[in-house]
DNA sequence: ATAGAATCGGAACCCACGTCCCGTTTCGAT
DNA sequence: ATCGAAACGGGACGTGGGTTCCGATTCTAT
């Protein structure tokens, strides 16, 4: 969303808004994000501006509809996740990081029903704001499966739906569930080494043959853009001792 | 659940309606749970009577209230897997047993959005139907703690609460995850001796001081009515350590 | 101080839905 | 075949919520 190129004055981010007008956007996006935050997406668009002290009118004037003072709410939100996972990025040990990171993104966004709304998928993601989010925590990701400290055959797609699924059950415990209880059991079940059943392949990895053929976790690409055939370690050694014992029978 | 005793001529289960009111009520049923199963409770009940080919007069002359059809939809459901949980309550190899048992309640459910609905509280429970379920699971879930197949440290609620959280991800998970991924993951965090992160303790188990001093896990209650401190096994046999290690000094 | 434009407020509008009502139709006992 | 009661259908009603409209108000450049 590129700005308007402007005149020789480049006008200040907030765009040359009449005083009150100012004023009054800042008053809707408070109440906004209060409103949201307690209510999620289901709040009505007349509390919101109740809150805010001004008309249904005032909050149409600085949002087309609903979804975008929502949107507006949300995204800055998001951005903030986002922001502190590409700070983590460079950070000493990357599995305490990872683990710690995900248990706060749950932590910071259970008592924000709007943002669970969000992350849930009651609206379109903002082009831009959720792919951020996602690249920073593949970052973390990545690093942590490289200091082994979670398992090589996750994706972060696994891991965005870990992360709903947190939501989903720490919004919805009940009060004989502790907090962040279950957001611990799902950590647990990310680290290596621990898995019993045996996990169905994700489509992308089947259906490209991308992934490592013992495990189905990611591979390396060689400099001349094939990928390896098995994710290393574990599986490599494991591939190669089953191949030298099929070559000398049994 | 007991039937009430009938007088001489036992009345049938559809109790003397005229011909075509059992038809149009059958219809409706059949209607409302292809509906509610695609579309959850958001399907306006005009769609119902639609389909049903009635209209929506006929709907509220059978049942009160769009809850109430939708209740009746989905109990028998959750009714058909108490069912199950309780014929596998003797069943060999309880560790599988209970494991298979959650995956298949999960695939099942999956695909009835309207009894995702249910089972993620878009309803009041309705008495008996929630409670028998659960009391089936429980026992499902003691076996195979039991049989060390499960980690002694999780309560029902936390299978409650997995079991939604499941659904919820299952239900959301985009094409880049194959299905039943994430309940295999989540299945593998129950099992024991597996567990890195501190589980926070539940608080009923905090409150009255039930539950395993060192583990926080369900004890024996002995014939005097006293809760074990310890839920046995190594959880007993580390704290005898420990004591004896402070009793000879050090 | 004044004028014109920007902004405001909230009533009015529209739509979707759950529920109710009542004139009409259908059933089944006689 | 007839009649009374049961059941039906779908329009009417009330509500709640998003959006629009327009006369009233407020700001700011002059």
């Amino acid at each position: 969303m590129a700005r308007r190129r402007s005149p020789s004055p480049p006008p200040p981010l907030a765009p040359s808004l009449r005083s009150d007008a100012r004023r009054n956007r800042e008053l809707v996006l408070q109440a906004a994000r209060s409103a949201f935050e307690e209510a999620g997406l289901a709040v009505p668009l007349g509390e919101i501006a109740r809150r805010a002290g001004v008309g249904t009118g005032t909050v149409y004037r600085h949002f087309p509809s609903k979804e975008a003072l929502f949107r507006a709410t949300v995204v800055d939100r998001v951005r903030l996740f986002t922001d502190t996972a590409r700070e983590l990025a460079h950070a000493d040990d990357p599995g305490a990081v990872f683990f710690r990171y995900l248990s706060a993104v749950v932590r910071l966004s259970v008592r924000n029903k709007g943002l669970c709304d969000a992350l849930e998928g009651s609206l379109e993601p903002s082009p831009g704001v959720e792919e951020g989010f996602r690249e920073a925590l593949t970052v973390l990701l990545e690093r942590a499966q490289q200091a082994a400290a979670v398992r090589k055959d996750v994706t972060i797609d696994d891991v965005m739906a870990l992360l709903m699924g947190c939501l989903s059950m720490e919004q919805r415990r009940g009060p004989a569930v502790a907090p962040g209880r279950m957001t611990a059991l799902l950590c647990d079940s990310l680290r290596p080494g621990r898995h019993v059943t045996k996990l169905p392949q994700n489509p992308a990895v089947r259906r490209n043959e991308t992934g490592c053929a013992a495990c189905g976790g990611p591979v390396r690409v060689s400099r001349t853009g094939r990928p390896a055939r098995y994710c290393g370690g574990a599986c490599r050694q494991r591939a190669h001792r089953e191949r030298a014992r099929a070559r000398t029978g049994t």
